[in-house]
DNA sequence: TCTTTCTGTTCGCTTCTCTCGAACTTCCCT
DNA sequence: AGGGAAGTTCGAGAGAAGCGAACAGAAAGA
């Protein structure tokens, strides 16, 4: 009933294994055989078998005995976003936001209690950053998932914390969880949330939520350095674009 | 040697069933218990029980009993997306293109004998596709997979041809082996390929390649209606336009 | 309200296959 | 030429996936 993910009383243990080696890959940004088997404790062999059947169904790169996360994924994460109603309702008015600001704009959406950076829309100033399409963030490290969690109702958000926790990611996050509950209250009645470097230093976020109905469907926001991005900068021009924009998004959303 | 995957001698069927079972919600755009059990002639049970995992791994989305593909991928492939120094040279390059032309501007790379869109770039004018970014295709249905294929040494062409055929998309594509190979040719010697209707029906496209020494790392096109998109706007307009962005990707991707 | 008939789910048993360590090979470095 | 470290193959044993039957629960119909 309550949307939550049920344990499954005989998961296929193969599978999470197999998942658990191309996360690894990921994290280690391409690993040879051996270092697989290292990090993961399981025989070399295993850990061979495992990766030349990946590569053989082109889920995984080999070049020079470095195993590397393959592109076949952007195939099926692309497909599902393109399913996703909001993502193609949204894109044109984030390059327009992005255009206007001159500054990054993100669209993010919650999946199993995280939150996925559905779009991201570069303005002329933005300067690279070493987040992309798609990334999964705990939520109560952004602008953008405080603002998914302010309009979630108060249980998911309870169970939520418990399965993620409140890890800190840098000196700014929120890691109490009644300190928490009062800032999304604060942005649930505002309407909009403020990221002060809480995810990644010297980098400032304004998000609004969108909604459909009662519901969230997700966030937008723009974000970047803290040297552009002044309160002044945010109020009076950042958040009116945004919220512009957000009430088209809203009303494309539902409308057709 | 040849950079061909070779077989794995005790390949782990679970992980391929894994990815049969993914691959399966795809193409029926999301499916329950059942219809994946019949599709896939296993047991129910079994069916459940792979479902179940995937989910509860955040892999897969449950709603009302239809399990679909989740935005979890999207975080793999952004990742290894991420990961290509082309994909960063290229997109702002894109967009300039996309600008200026008004279509689309697609950027594709070759993965173990497929085509993938690494990005897409949308104009103003350019009107929606069913594709979205990411997606796998078969090189010799488009003017990007050819030009791809073009400048591959011969016998990669040929393993290619071997592993996965020369299907017809539409009654333009090309299908035999040795008109295909002629018209690689030609696509190596001019530097730049046609696709007319090959793939999509109304969509007109041309592609150059990106060159890095004499490898080829990539293909970029502009593709639009066949309304807009005639001979002499194609030779006049798109390709200089074309070939310009291509120099400044080719250069900005040994630079640095 | 009581059937009927779909789902999805649980439960063991059987069988297949994944696991794992050891042995073999290949390559590089000394 | 020899030592070390990587990848790879192999076979036996343990353990997990496969499978059908039975159960539960919801929806549709009488």
């Amino acid at each position: 009933m309550d949307g939550n993910s049920t344990e499954p009383n005989t998961p296929v243990k193969t599978a999470q294994t197999t998942f658990r080696i191309v996360e690894t890959l990921k994290s280690l940004d391409g690993a040879t055989v051996t270092e697989l088997s290292g990090h993961l404790a399981i025989p070399k062999s295993s850990a061979h078998n495992y990766l030349r059947t990946l590569e053989h169904e082109g889920y995984v790169i080999e070049s020079d005995g470095v195993y590397e996360v393959g592109l076949r994924f952007l195939d099926l994460g692309g497909y599902a976003r393109s399913r996703d109603r909001l993502y193609t309702v949204a894109t044109p008015e984030m390059k327009r936001l992005a255009e206007t600001t001159g500054e990054y704009a993100n669209l993010l959406v919650e999946e199993h209690g995280r939150g996925v950076f559905l779009a991201r829309e570069r303005g002329e100033h933005a300067v690279s950053l070493d987040s992309y399409t798609g990334q999964s963030v705990r939520l109560h490290t952004t602008a953008l998932g405080k603002t998914v969690l302010a309009f979630l109702p108060r249980d998911r958000v309870e169970a939520i914390i418990d399965r993620h926790g409140l890890p800190a990611k840098t000196e700014h996050t929120i890691t109490d969880r009644d300190e928490l509950f009062e800032a999304l209250a604060d942005i649930r009645q505002r309407e909009r949330a403020y990221d002060r470097e809480e995810r990644i230093k010297g980098l400032n976020c304004v998000a609004v939520p969108i909604l459909s109905g009662d519901d969230i469907t997700g966030a937008l926001s723009v974000s970047g350095p803290v040297s552009r991005m002044d309160e002044e900068r945010i109020d009076e021009e950042i958040l009116p674009e945004l919220r512009r924009a957000a009430n088209i998004i809203e009303l494309n959303q539902t409308h057709s």
